[in-house]
DNA sequence: TTGTGTTTTATTGCCTCC
DNA sequence: GGAGGCAATAAAACACAA
């Protein structure tokens, strides 16, 4: 026996002497075991021979108390219909595992209600007053706690499940929400894309017809010859367009028009920026129209030579947000 | 009636506490 | 070292469909 345990199911010995127990089994039954617990070794056994523990002791004045009945407390007499007979069969059997019966689970489980741990004189208490041994009260006991245990897991389980269902729904809803916002921050960002280079266009145009009007003062560069002359124009416009284009690039962070410019300055033959290649999902409509923003008549320019391309990024195209908000583009859980 | 799955009662071994 | 709790498990009792 581990841990030095000693167990009483098998039988028991002794009665309550404050009730008029009828030790049943002590008239024919067998065991291997001896009695135990204390308070029932306490009275003197009718009857030097021990008795089965689970149904050694049955208190028929409880019994009667209790129920009215001769045997309340056992299931196997609940749809007995040959009374004695029966009755002696069943002590005659071997040894068998018996459940409670209705009334003595009932009676546990409203004191299992109150408190599901067992104390000693509880323990006897109990036994007492359903005639069963200390030791089947505390199986008992034992069995309703896990039991009980399994239950609150099970509850725990499902409460877990629901909340983790609430929350991916959540989740699913933001991350839509997201999906639609970016898109229309990706449209936005075309639009405005467009109108800056229309407006960049009028001016250009406005700028050229007034020179054109003007005799020209000073050559752009004196010694450059007019085919020259030709190139630097095409230069100055195409610097023109990679700083604004650059600039757009780093406003919007956008791979989209990073893309664009790129190929953009791919065509032109000018390699002095070189972006990172990106896996962009521009249609080939916006990829026009970017194009033909991008690739600009010839002006000749000879202010915007001076230009500083290596200013940082204007702000003008965050579309109010601050700079760190582009942190959104990589927002995720 | 029987096979099968579930529930209940009881045992065993291990662990912790006093 | 004994008492008692717990997890795992055995086995009887029970429920129920075929």
């Amino acid at each position: 026996m581990a841990g030095g345990r000693m167990y009483t199911s098998s039988c028991s010995g002794g009665g309550d002497s404050s009730t008029l127990s009828v030790l049943i089994q002590s008239q024919k039954g067998s065991c291997s075991s001896q009695p135990l617990d204390a308070s029932f070794l306490s009275g003197p056994s009718p009857s030097p021979s021990p008795f089965l523990g689970s149904r050694s002791m049955v208190s028929f004045e409880d019994i009667h108390l209790a129920n009215g009945s001769n045997r309340p407390f056992f299931r196997p007499f609940d749809h007995d219909e040959n009374g004695d007979d029966d009755f002696d069969e069943y002590f005659h059997q071997p040894e068998k595992k018996r459940r409670l019966t209705g009334d003595q689970v009932q009676f546990l489980e409203k004191s299992f209600e109150v408190e599901n741990k067992l104390e000693p004189e509880r323990k006897i208490q109990l036994a007492k007053d359903l005639g069963l041994q200390p030791r089947q009260v505390a199986i008992w006991f034992q069995n309703r706690r896990a039991r009980w245990k399994t239950k609150q897991l099970e509850k725990d389980y499902e409460i877990l499940q629901n909340s983790y269902n609430t929350l991916k729904a959540d989740y699913d809803d933001i991350l839509k929400d997201k999906e639609k916002l970016k898109a229309e921050v990706l449209l936005l960002t075309d639009k405005l894309q467009l109108k800056e280079k229309e407006d960049k266009n009028t001016e250009l145009c406005a700028v050229k017809n007034t020179l054109s009007q003007e005799p020209p003062q000073k050559p752009i560069a004196e010694s450059a010859s007019e085919g020259e002359v030709s190139k630097v124009s095409i230069v100055a416009c195409k610097q023109e367009d990679i700083s604004s284009a650059k600039s757009d690039i780093f406003d919007s962070d956008s791979p989209h028009y990073t893309d664009g410019v790129h190929s953009s300055l791919l065509e032109a033959g000018d390699s002095s920026y070189v972006f990172e290649p990106d896996q962009s999902d521009l249609s080939q409509d916006e990829d026009d129209n970017l194009s033909k923003n991008v690739l600009l008549p010839p002006y000749i320019f000879p202010k915007l030579e001076e230009a500083d391309y290596t200013d940082p990024p204007t702000s003008s195209c965050n579309f109010g947000f601050p700079i760190e908000d582009h942190a959104f583009w990589s927002w995720s859980y």
